[in-house]
DNA sequence: CAATACTTGATTAAATTACTCGGGTATTGG
DNA sequence: CCAATACCCGAGTAATTTAATCAAGTATTG
């Protein structure tokens, strides 16, 4: 999981395309004025997701792409893994011999950590991201079970 | 909040230094050799986790770093912030007018989403990613608040 | 006082991101 | 039909970020 700018961008489209498909087809010509993203790096975006089975296209006059499926089934995670090709391969080499234990336990910490950023941004669609007083729901209900530990935060210090 | 390896770098960074700073300060040449992770780069990080105060150093034979707190009281949101400098500057520019609304409605959506990827690595201490268990316990008791919607995923159709 | 190890800054190489260009192909409205 | 629209595709390139290297320091220990 890899949370960069083109995720951004990516996250950001599908938002556009989501609002605006009630009226047809949303052309990459219209997102690219809309949210000010070059037309040929939208087509590289468009293209991957389109691959993905995130979104269909409609080619001719009146085109453009559409969500494959209903906003409350597409998650933000699936969005930002279809345009970040490399489904990292940083770890010792897979199950391979690693030499080295203490690298190996770090890798298997960070492993952890990275699914279960994962598994938070698969329980938010884009549904839940447009109608963004649930997203504020769903952290606050978070908050509460999470939360009441006091923890000390150091820029308060 | 941006998750790049960068970041991932000096989470493993402290996750080494967690572990291994009772036996007394942690070299960075020692940490370079566990981690696989170039000692001059190791350098850059630990400076800005330093300039951070997530760190102390040690001068001289014998010295390094150590936590400058507990592995309780520092998250990984922490670290991550420590070492990526840019504050996020995409918006439209601040409350300065933006001329184009739909633009600015993504923007803000973009920022809830990445604000509460914050809160929730804000919540993970570098002691519960060390003490594995604690960070599944943890997201179970998420997935049982969260989940419960029956998504269906698109990897499986 | 010499070795260790942090500290700093500049430079550079590699990788990624964002964009550009130049061609396609499918579809539609006139 | 046919010209405009808009997806589709691949190569190339500029800009930025990431990662590493180099070359100086300074502080501390034994």
């Amino acid at each position: 999981m890899k949370l960069s700018t083109k995720g951004r961008y990516a996250v950001t489209a599908m938002f556009d395309v989501a609002i605006h498909q009630t009226d047809g087809p949303v052309s990459l010509s219209d997102i690219s004025e809309r949210q000010g993203i070059s037309l040929s790096y939208l087509e590289q975006l468009f293209g991957r997701m389109r691959r993905s089975g995130l979104v269909s296209s409609t080619r001719g006059p009146g085109g453009g792409y559409h969500l494959a499926h209903e906003a409350d089934q597409i998650a933000i995670a699936d969005i930002i893994l279809a345009v970040d090709e490399n489904v990292d391969a940083t770890r010792c080499g897979g199950n391979a011999d690693c030499q080295n234990q203490q690298r190996c336990l770090t890798h298997e910490l960070w492993e952890d950590l990275s699914s279960q950023i994962h598994v938070f941004l698969s329980k938010i669609t884009l549904a839940d991201a447009i109608n963004k007083q649930r997203v504020v729901e769903v952290a606050e209900r978070q908050d509460r079970m999470l939360g009441n530990e006091q923890r000390v935060d150091f820029q308060t210090l």
